[in-house]
DNA sequence: TGTACATCAGTGAACGCGCGTTCACTGATGTAC
DNA sequence: TGTACATCAGTGAACGCGCGTTCACTGATGTAC
């Protein structure tokens, strides 16, 4: 039996492997996280989801609020890249920002969507590395929609017109996502009404 | 001892103070779950900010979430009933509105600012009384702005207006507060830029 | 009005459970010679 | 290339703790007569 148990229960792993590891682990907390909340998941299901036990995230992570914010990093550069690879050109035009981020797929599909609006109003209680990820991740959609609204000079207001239509985007998720359960047709609606009216924003007719 | 103790523990209240106590404890709830979040606070610490034991809690409401939906009802109840006595007339114009809803001093105190903002993320993970609750909130205050916009027809595109502006306003907020630790500076600016732009989405200059 | 008794808000101990973190230990990997 | 050994990713038990909920019990309130 020792000996059975002892050649099951090897550990040591390559370099590669634990990098691997690593990688799993940021993945699966960054889409359970989003899912359920980081509050609502606990380390041993983070480690469950990437095969390993919740030991070897204190291998890798010197805490959970650490794993949080390199999972925040991990969903918001994801999001970026594929949000840029989205458009026709290099990078989308107003409108495909708009019809992407507003859509009911983004709305019913928490756990791939945009970390900032599933975790939106619980990283205000977490730490400093966690809000600088955030900020990292806003700061970039901010600055890619400002190029989308045609502005070569860089203007304060177009400046504070894509501030707005990010945050706007993030909070018109957030509420069609909280009024979804006991009113769908609203839920509906405030997706509908913001992608018109960030639209009017953004220089649309 | 015992005479003592059983005096000291004497527990039977009159209804009216039974009534008193489940107000203080939608209050106490009400506060907490928009400063630590709803996950983020226990029903023990609930009972004691309300003066009682965790147990009557169970006597006056059937669960957790039962409360939740009650104190996010009330939470919002009485941040429209502030809102409405905040403006010159019998409702504040849309200045007035986003003035009131934008400021630091909203983002800054998180316990007695407006709990969609607050707990928005996490009202999606709840069950379906709380989703209406915020809906009924929500709703509310669409309703509110939309009259605001002067709208005497209610015509559906200042419906869509009035919808974005208060999603956009919650966005705003949460964002405002997930970057306020890692940057400041980046928190007032989207403060100022939410104010400027809605200013415009609502009609003004 | 006075008496007997049912009601039920509230107490506090206990339920089973999961939390984040620590730690002694394992043994293949990776390195120094 | 071969050998000896330090490293450290990963395991799994254990830490103390708090969670939401249940429950037997208390006794003043409120009611029925």
């Amino acid at each position: 039996m020792g000996l059975i148990a002892d050649i099951m229960i090897s550990m040591k792993v390559t370099k590669e492997k634990a990098a691997e590891n690593r990688r799993s682990l940021v993945r699966a907390a960054s889409k359970l996280f989003r899912q359920h909340g980081i509050n609502g998941v606990g380390v041993a299901d983070v480690g469950k989801a990437a095969g390993l036990t919740h030991g070897a995230l204190y291998a890798q992570f010197p805490s959970k609020e650490a794993l949080a914010a390199e999972a925040l990093t991990d969903a918001l550069d994801r999001s970026y890249a594929r949000t840029m690879a989205s458009g026709a050109g290099d990078q989308p035009s107003i409108a495909e920002y708009l019809d992407l981020f507003l859509r009911k797929n983004h709305r019913d599909n928490i756990a791939t969507g945009c970390a900032m609006a599933a975790s939106g109003s619980e990283i205000a209680r977490q730490g400093k590395s966690v809000s600088q990820a955030f900020a990292d991740g806003y700061e970039r959609f901010a600055r890619s929609v400002q190029k989308a609204l045609g502005d070569t000079a860089l203007s304060a207001t177009q400046r504070q017109r894509a501030l707005t239509i990010v945050a706007a985007e993030i909070g018109a998720i957030v509420v069609a996502r909280a009024v979804a359960k006991a009113d769908p047709s609203l839920s509906d609606e405030v997706l509908v009404a913001a992608r018109r009216v960030l639209g009017e924003v953004g220089g649309e007719l």
